[in-house]
DNA sequence: TTGAAAAGTTCCATTTTAGAACCTATATTG
DNA sequence: CAATATAGGTTCTAAAATGGAACTTTTCAA
């Protein structure tokens, strides 16, 4: 199977994946949470391409995770800025950054750490059950059908 | 600069991307949280070529995120296992689960949905603070320079 | 003994990527 | 006003990664 054909999973996570899950694409959205939103930043912080900035911030652009604003009316410049769809990509930012500090830190430890802004403290941020309030972790979980998988199989049995 | 150069930032992303982020690694690791562990069953449900198979589960095992484990003392056969290491990219993948059933599933919903298996309940995971508990969103933390680099800043004063 | 399966490796054509050069439009400098 | 700089790209070429198929080994099963 060719990549460009992940996508036709019936999996969200390799839905995810077609769109982010290749070379750059991933540390082009850290930048934007950095805020860099223009061209020749996301260049000089990266140490990309042109042609491969390029061609990423587009399908970022195509597929909803970033917009394209022009800053200055006169010549056509843009920036790009994350929107709804994309800000809400932080937790898997988060659970890399988190996964690196603790596994591939050099003996000096993690590059950064976190504070939460509303109360103050320094958090390693944690995934929790929305229910129970428990942590989850590997395992912790079984998947089942959803109405992804069930409708059609249902509308199937009709048919 | 080169991708395989992305790992010399002083980066957790960076240096987590560097191993799995590109093509196949991530949706291999999903397997191997499907129990999958067989170099034959990897390829079938995925679909991905024998030449980069190898060469991923390769770089896997390297990085200390798999393991190779003989199953079958008379024949050279092996299965690949999650490490600890491995084990906790958990929630690296539930991320982007959760973020592709919200923005990229159809119109039937969620392929997939979750139960938390100690509370018994239907769970939508969330980030939260490990100190206060609340949820923690986009523009929630604060990223601040943390001992690996620091301790960096500070030897370079003495030296 | 013949055949199938597991776990790869090798080879080649096609794609993707890195790096450099080039292009266009505006802004700035001398 | 001409020359240069800057932003935001596109085009070109060579090198690296990928996809697909064919080929090895080793073992087990018929």
């Amino acid at each position: 199977m060719k990549w460009e054909d992940v996508d036709s999973q019936n999996c969200s996570m390799a839905r995810g994946l077609a769109i982010f899950g290749d070379r750059w694409t991933l540390l082009i959205i850290r930048e934007c949470f950095r805020r860099v939103r223009r061209f020749s930043d996301f260049q000089k912080s990266l140490g990309i391409t042109k042609h491969r900035l390029s061609n990423r911030l587009t399908r970022l652009v195509d597929e909803g995770i970033l917009t394209k604003v022009p800053y200055d009316d006169s010549a056509k410049r843009f920036e790009y800025r994350l929107t709804d769809k994309g800000l809400e990509l932080y937790p898997i930012l988060m659970s890399v950054a988190l996964w690196g500090d603790k596994w591939l830190s050099d003996e000096d430890g993690a590059p950064v750490i976190y504070r939460h802004k509303s109360c103050g403290e320094i958090t390693q941020p944690k995934f929790v059950c929305d229910c129970c309030g428990d942590d989850i972790h590997a395992r912790d979980i079984d998947a089942i059908a959803g109405p992804g998988v069930t409708k059609k199989l249902a509308s199937n049995i009709k048919a």
